[in-house]
DNA sequence: GCCGTAATTTATTAATGCCTAATATTTGCT
DNA sequence: AGCAAATATTAGGCATTAATAAATTACGGC
């Protein structure tokens, strides 16, 4: 099956608005993507025809196996040229986005077996977004919105919702990346800014920020 | 400017028929890519348009120095991706072409100057085939088809022209390499096999292979 | 059962890129 | 020079992709 890069948009798209599986709105998909929802409609339609979509008029779209399987082989291209991109090729951590959000259509499976070799077959990007494997299946990683942490507790840092490159170049600078172990000083009302300690350094960042910022507990740390 | 993909294979083959400043004819192009002669007149007409060609009705194309300078990049693009599959991701050097054709055009400027700058700013492909500058210039070499070459005299393999993955499969089996020091032991009369010696081995190609070949002649060596 | 929001249908637009058939031009031959 | 063969160009289409606006229809909540 050859599929146009719209085509796996489209299913990145809609894989990444359904959790679990629940059926995702045609709005929904068109705002995702900016386009109308006519357009959306259109180009829904044709991926049921395609067997990728279960598409139910008025009732919304909701991803079939296969079309669930080429979203995580997209999804996979991206993640492992991110990490690669970073890794090996010397570029940094905002820039890797956009590079992989082009070439991600374009990779064969050779080369996509290639990275992930030279890798060593990695599970996660340099987001600490999970990298599907081959055969389509997404490593799951319990973690929860750092808006949510509590005072004093410690945390490893496990991914960055947003892809914003100000966002991450800001991220950077502040040390505020996947792996890194934080503990909250401080969490301010309403909304309010939350103090962390990263790396032995006091650092104040803003709740939008951190709504972003997803963590794992760490057990025995904290208060 | 946005290019297609098609838009950029008619320039690379534009680019790659004229030789010196000749122009080429619409049906060599059409041939070139396997389209009519009637697309190619219009594809012309939409490059001259542009501003990349110049064009005049029954007199062939040239390439003005925009289209010139676009076409170079795409074979840098293409011959920097070739050597980089095979010294940094391992692909063997059959495989390389296949890639370089499709990822050529999907990847940016900071990716070809990434690339670039890992395998040291090269000057020649695997198939010895020399890479344009970033400035638009490509380097000449002056090598000479193997056919010409004379009995006992040793030479360097320059470069190998077919495309052909099988044929370079066998290439590379007899080790008949860019890069390579060969002898010519034998060449049979009317168009026949030469009979070449290849790193110390005896090996004997036919004619249609050797007009492939391009070598250099080393200067003290031989009869 | 009505109303508003959401979704779909229908009809268009625009671009890309290809094709065949018919015509025009150039070239090469005698 | 004149004519036929080879080349090239026009004209007219066709298919695909991807989008849109406008009109219509369906659903869900009150």
């Amino acid at each position: 099956m050859i599929l146009s890069q719209s085509i796996e948009d489209y299913l990145k798209t809609i894989f990444s608005l359904q959790s679990d599986d629940d059926r995702v709105s045609t709005t929904q998909i068109a705002n995702s993507l900016e386009v109308s929802s006519a357009s959306a409609t259109n180009m829904i339609k044709r991926l049921a025809e395609m067997g990728l979509v279960e598409y139910q008029s008025y009732k919304g779209s909701r991803l079939t196996k296969s079309g669930k399987k080429i979203a995580l082989e997209i999804i996979r291209h991206h993640r492992l040229l991110e990490l690669y991109l970073l890794e090996v090729m010397g570029y940094s951590w905002d820039e890797v986005h956009d590079e992989a959000e082009k070439l991600e259509h374009h990779i064969s499976e050779q080369f996509e077996d290639k990275i992930a070799k030279l890798l060593d077959d990695p599970t996660h990007d340099p987001h600490g977004d999970p990298i599907p494997t081959k055969e389509g299946i997404m490593p799951e990683m319990e973690t929860d919105p750092l808006v949510n942490g509590e005072e004093g507790q410690s945390y490893i840092v496990g991914r960055v919702k947003d892809q914003n490159p100000e966002l991450l170049r800001y991220l950077e600078k502040i040390g505020l990346l996947p792996g890194i172990k934080i503990q909250i000083k401080e969490k301010g009302p309403f909304k309010g800014p939350l103090t962390l300690l990263i790396e032995d350094e006091k650092q104040v960042i803003g709740y939008d920020v951190a709504k972003n910022i997803f963590v794992a507990k760490i057990k025995g740390h904290g208060a």
